[in-house]
Parts: C-alpha cells; structure tokens; sequence
DNA sequence: AAAAATTGTGAAAACGTTTTCACAATCAGC
DNA sequence: GCTGATTGTGAAAACGTTTTCACAATTTTT
C-alpha cells in the first residue's frame, strides 16, 4: 500500500540503505555490478525518493520562496517563469506566496526560513517594510527583484532604470522635443524614483526642465487620470514619458477620446514592452525590459547566497533596450 | 547556533516534548497551566516548527502543486493569486512548476506526490497528454483550471464559456446585426471550442449561420492575423467575436490602420476583461471571467480530494459577465 | 470510603533519509 | 608472502516531529 522506501530497495537488492543512498546521490563510489543491482531494484519497484524524509536528515528544503507583497505586477507571470526555470534547472522548487500586505504573514514567511521551508527568499517588488529588523537581526538568504531595498542589506536585481529613461528622453529630444513631461510610476517604489531621476537629469544635460511631471502610479487609471491633467494645462508638453506601458495606454486611449492624436499631436513613449505594446495602435515606443532575465539573475544571485549567507553579492543591473514604434514622433509645427 | 527545537522547548519549561506538540497541535487537552508556561517558552526561545520533521512524521506536505504545461497564459498570475490565498487559508503552501511540454518533466512532476513534496496538483492550462496513462493507473488528488481534459477522470473548474458566448452572439443579435463572425482560440484547448460552440449555437437558434470563422490562438498577433484576413472578404460580418481581449485588441488596432472604426465600421467583442480592456480605445464589450476565484475554487475541490482521493467532485463552472463597452454599437446602415 | 472514570503527562517508537565510523576484502609494492 | 594503502559495504546514529501506550494523579460515582 504505502510508498516503496529506500530500505525496501535495499532488502530487494540484497545490500544496506546506506549502499542504496550511495546508489542514488554518489553513484561514482559504488560498485559498478551492485550499483547496476540497486538501479534495477529501483526500477522495478518505482522507487522514488522522499522529500520529507531526504530535507530532514539535509536540514534544507531544496525550494526558493517567492515572496510577493501586494497584488501582482503586470510583468510577474514572465517573471516568475524565469525563476521557475532557473530553480528547476538547478534542482530547486519553487512557493509562491503572497504576504498580502499583512506584516505578520511577512514575518511567518521570513521564519520559514528556520522552518526549512524554503532555503532562500526572493521578495518580489516592494518590501514588506516589517522585514528590515529581522533581516539585520538574523540574516538569511534573500534577494530582492525589480526594486531596491534602499536601508537594507540585500542584495537585488533590477533593470536599469536611469539609463532607459535617459536613453527615452535623448529619443525624444532627437526627435526635437523640447517640451517634455513625465507620467511618474509609483515613487515610494525605487523604479519609480529612478525613472524619474533618468527623466530629468537627462533633461538637465541638455540645458532643460521638465515642463509637466505628473505624480501616479504604474496602471491604466493613472494614464486617463494623468491624460485629464494634460488636457488642462495651458503650456502643454509635446511629449510624454510614462513610466509604464499601461499607463500609456490610458493615456493615450483618453487623449483620443478628446481628438488628441499619437504621435501627430503628442508623442507618448511608455516603459515595460509588455506584449500588447506592439500591438497596440499606435504601437508603443518603449523600453523592453528583460523580464525573464530579471527572474533567471535573482535566483542565480539567491543561490550563491544559500551558498554563503555572507558573501557581499553585488547589485545586478540589467539593461533595458528602447525600442522605437509608432507612438513618438517629430514634434507638431505650431 | 542552530534552530531551537522542540525538545529545547520542552527543556525549558520542564515538560516532555510529547507535551509540547500537543501544546502547540491540541491546545484544548493540555493543562492551562503547563500550556501557559510552555507557550512563554516557545516566545522566550523564538522557536519555529520545523516543517521537513514535521512532514516526515505526519507524511504530507502542506504544499498544492501548480502544474503549468507552457508559457502562462494572460491572466495567469491573477488566478495564481486566487490559489494563493485560498490555499494559505486553509494552511496549505503552493508551488509553482512548469513542465516545459516536457513529458519526463511531468511524469517527475506527478511523482513528487509520492515523493511528499505535495499534496495535491492544480494543472493550469491544458494537460500534459502523457500524464493520461499515469492518473488512469495510480490517482492522485488532482484538478484541472480552466480547460476541461475530456477523456480524463478529473475534476475541472472553468468559466461557462458556452453561455458567456450566447450571450455574447445575444448582445450582437439585439443590437441589429445579423452577420457575425468570430475569431476563435486555440481549438485544441476546450474553452477555444466552448466558445465556438456557444458562438454557433445562438446563431443557429436565431436562425442565422456565421458569416465567418477564423482559425485563431489566444494572442495579440492572431487578431492582427484575423483583421488581415477580415479585409479581404468580399461579405464582411458587421460584428466580431474574438475569443480574447488581447485578439480583439490586436484585431482592432490593426483595422483601425486601414480607417476602419470600431464600432461604427464594425463591433468587435472580447472575452476575459482583462485590465486594459476597460481602458483602451475603444473600451472593450467584453466577458468578465471571474478569475481569482477560478483559483480559489479549483483550491476548494483540491483539498476535498485531498481528504478523500475517491470522492466524486462535479465540475465547477463559474459565471461568466457580459460587460457592454464601446467596442459594439449597431451594425452600420448601408 | 472504596471503586471507577477522567485528566494530564512522559517514554519510546516511528516517519525515511544520509553520513560517520569501522571493518572486511582486495590490491599494489617490496 | 608480508605490509600498507585502497575500495566497498554495513551498523547505527542522527535529523525534528507526532502519536501510541501506559501510568499516575485527580475527580466523580456508588
């Protein structure tokens, strides 16, 4: 009835467990003929080994814990691909949990760490704030994703924010733009302070100032709500960087409601390239960022820290490409 | 140095360990005293269950198993949230695995249930056909998400894609159009062909046959394809039924190209509402999958397999809505 | 006040692995 | 043929829980 056990194998070919145990996890060091025994045992009675029993004796769990802190960002699916294949690849599984902003499931999460629930943590977007004193406390192998953790001592990957956004504003300016104005993402998000950042220190560098910047967050609302305020202004920009492409979206889409069209009257450029942006009419100018990557690097980074807690793993930063559609164009002739 | 046990629990509050699990798994049977005094110990040492002891002993996992055969469709991470917390509910874990299509990928996958790495498994999306012969010869507790997987014994939950698209056709009907087409999913997978079915069968019930059928996939550029192919008929349906909002958004962009307008030219519907449907330009008339409880309902049939492998759990269809947005509008007069 | 039922606790066995240590058996070197 | 290294294997002790069984101490019943 029950699962077959090691020591079942072990009776069936006549050796101890521990030659089973040998068998499976360093095959080099047994005996070629009863080696061949073992595996044949194996087979013929479906032995498979149990993880329960196998974490236990280890003291590790072999799994990664994806921490998620609020509702999922537009991108976490390709993400969480990324680190689902770069776990599995390396003999890793992966949970998925959400601490739904709740500060005591954070702190469940960050103890199932000594549970041996998981090895490692990655935190997906914003950090529960309640993890900074347990982390200095009692480090444990955690790498952030997509966002900085300013204050605290963890290692994150993230794309480069400030260089896409300086490179969207040289587009802009190449197209001649001079009146250029900004849909922020969230700012409380290190993302959203450094496209922000990229977006007027670019600007700076060509001897200008940000003519509209427009403080909302990474969705669709913030795009129609954002597209009302341009409406009012008296001295409009003839070009907007939004800091997401949904956000784009709905500003364009509420712009068009009000015969404003993209790219004759306006230039709209988002961030993001999330699949529909090539789709969309008019297609996107955006700046793609490498999701998959994003989820294959952190994992990559929590592994060398399960490796050593210690180890000082640098920061990743992962280029993002512009990539130039439909949506930017010259800027009108008035 | 290492994790505080049970044993160091017991220790410090002068009981036996079998005291302290009951302590801390059957408060109820324990004196009010003893619990007290072991309970300022559990706080005083910081101790944690260790979950792979645990498990060992109690030979189960706390764990739901999200199978995912490909790359995860549109609102994958919504209905992933859905699970997530339904499961953490009811104290169960959940990980995330993707097969890759890979058959040997599956066949592990499945087995980690004998190997007590989970509970159960969710498959998301269409099935592993391999894993037909595996469920046939050795259930487990296992539910399908979203597609029904026909030839197999195993509870699924899905929108009720036939009545979401009568109604669909209905909508198109009452507002005079009379020649319709549809753009379809994936047709391999059964909400593709739900959809069709329940597209073609209102028509027939109102007398009407499709004026025309394109072979499609649940994406953007098969509704760039579809809006190609729209063109070149020589009797063009007045109103368009794309199995997704992501098609539709793709068939409409690339229409409006061509100074097609929706939906003076032509209505087109989606199907899902997905985020931007509400927000693009037009908004989409669509159908309201209900999402996160997709996930949470095909958690609740899980874990009452879980509880009784044999249990004989009906197929869950959830409702779809029917949300009209400018994307249709009577049939042009010619 | 004795007998019977109830309550609370502890000792020990189990869950299924892996690994240390020790010990045979084989092998190379002389 | 003898020593010393090498190779392969087994016994047993963990890993950290939970639960059965037994037993003492208390409470209830007669």
């Amino acid at each position: 009835m029950s699962n077959p056990k090691l020591t079942d194998v072990a009776r069936l070919a006549a050796v101890s467990p521990a030659t089973v145990s040998r068998a499976i996890n360093q095959p080099a060091i047994v005996n070629a003929k009863t080696l061949e025994r073992i595996q044949q045992a194996i087979q013929q009675i479906g032995y498979e080994t149990n993880t329960a029993g196998r974490n236990l004796r280890l003291r590790r769990s072999d799994a990664l814990l994806v921490m998620i802190s609020d509702a999922p960002s537009r991108f976490f699916s390709q993400i969480l691909m990324g680190v689902e294949a770069e776990a599995s690849e390396a003999g890793y599984n992966v949970l998925v949990s959400n601490t739904q902003d709740n500060p005591e499931r954070g702190r469940q999460l960050y103890a199932s760490i000594q549970q041996s629930l998981a090895d490692g943590i990655l935190t997906f977007g914003r950090h529960n704030p309640e993890l900074g004193d347990l982390i200095r406390n009692h480090p444990i192998p955690i790498v952030g994703v997509n966002e900085h953790l300013e204050e605290l001592p963890v290692p994150v990957t993230t794309v480069d924010n400030l260089s896409a956004s300086r490179a969207i504003v040289r587009h802009l300016l190449e197209l001649g733009h001079r009146k250029i104005g900004h849909v922020t993402g969230t700012t409380t998000l290190s993302s959203g302070r450094d496209r922000f950042m990229g977006f007027r220190s670019e600007l700076q560098l060509a001897g200008l100032s940000p003519t509209w910047v427009c403080n909302k967050h990474y969705n669709v609302e913030s795009g129609r709500e954002a597209a009302e305020e341009w409406l009012s202004l008296t001295d409009r920009p003839t070009a907007v960087f939004c800091s997401c492409d949904e956000a784009a979206f709905g500003f364009i889409a509420a712009l068009r409601r009000k015969e404003i069209r993209v790219p004759e009257d306006l230039s709209v450029v988002g961030f993001d390239d999330i699949p529909l942006a090539d789709h969309y009419c008019p297609a996107l100018t955006t700046v793609r960022q490498p999701h998959r990557e994003l989820g294959t690097t952190a994992v990559r980074m929590l592994l060398e820290r399960i490796r050593d807690v210690e180890a000082s793993i640098p920061n990743q930063l992962l280029e993002g490409k512009l990539i130039v559609r439909e949506s930017t164009g010259h800027p009108p002739i008035t």
